[in-house]
DNA sequence: GTCTATAGCTGGATAGAC
DNA sequence: GTCTATCCAGCTATAGAC
């Protein structure tokens, strides 16, 4: 791997671990194990290097989505996949939030020019969830079944990093598929209530 | 208002505005009209002036609750009142997010040690949603009831900050409203659809 | 209580040797 | 391509005059 790639690597998990402020060349350079002044061959500027995150971030997400259309069969059990990440994503989620949602927040806060390139991520799956519903005969409010999924997903990781609570993970992920079952009428899949 | 209270309130709203880490001194001082040196007469470290900005906000978070207590008539009444702040706190949501859920974040990825005061923000609402479920009759999933109120309060902040769309957040009210309805089979409210 | 002055450090960024 | 050395601005924090 190309010192290039790999400085994007560190930085990437950097800025989620410790957000894009706080993350100082310094310890990225550690991480990667070359000096401080060699960044300035590979780029110019700090920001430089957080467009390069993100552009990484849009290109594996629609790497990771495409995947998912190989993997599973029908655009239901996707979009219970896509549900399942605060599952799987669970121990990051609780030390760091989504990925997501804190890189667009603290953006927004600085008023940093890439802030709508990184909101790009949210679209990628906004789109990819609008899809998937209106595969399943629901073009009329494909795109508002899609946010509010997407607003599941954003409010779990935000209380899972506040409490630290899995039980209550699973709960929420119990409700959201019983709402899908509801709205589908699917019997494929039977959510379990309960701990 | 004596310069404490003042240096307090600044900081408040600069570490929702900017972020705690992005925050300097000399911004908030800017803000209060005094030299960065008198700082240290009456806090010895940044952390100990957010360990007072947490503290205010508890108790300004309190207060509240308490008010409403006297405002709104039933608890259902209580918990629609609290569902509608991403709508009255629109503005502000859209350009910084939820105060609690992003301040909770950062300094969990700072790793600080206030976080867990931080948090207390968060529990005092869940306990006091919890509070109205029991009101409600439902001492059985009353806390279960108040974090999926409060998982939409921090999934739409996330988009409405992300997106900026109104339409969106109103949808969403209305679907959070139609449900506790459901809940409760409420019919002194009736939530309108569509934009 | 509030100020100025300043210490001591770390940040991003540059210059130039190799 | 990678390094060392360095600049300068900004940060937290301190010392001491008023």
């Amino acid at each position: 791997m190309g010192t290039r790639e790999q400085i994007v690597d560190a930085a990437n998990r950097l800025f989620y671990e410790q957000g894009y402020e706080p993350t100082s060349f310094a310890s990225i350079a550690e991480v990667v194990g070359i000096s401080r002044g060699n960044f300035y061959y590979h780029f110019r500027t700090k920001d430089e290097i957080l467009e390069a995150v993100i552009q990484a971030r849009l290109a594996s997400t629609r790497e990771m989505l495409a995947c998912w259309h190989e993997g599973a069969a029908s655009p239901l059990e996707r979009v219970r996949r896509f549900v399942e990440i605060v599952i799987s994503n669970r121990e990051d989620i609780e030390n760091y939030g989504c990925p997501v949602g804190t890189l667009t927040n603290e953006l927004a806060k600085l008023d940093h020019p890439l802030r709508a390139q990184a909101v790009g991520v949210f679209e990628i799956f906004r789109n990819w969830l609008r899809e998937q519903f209106e595969a399943l005969g629901r073009s009329a409010d494909a795109d508002d079944l899609a946010l509010h999924v997407l607003t599941f997903s954003q409010g779990v990781a935000t209380l899972l990093n506040a409490f630290g609570d899995r039980d209550y993970v699973q709960r929420e992920v119990n409700r959201l598929n019983a709402w899908l079952t509801e709205q589908f009428s699917d019997t494929s899949h039977v959510a379990s209530r309960g701990p």
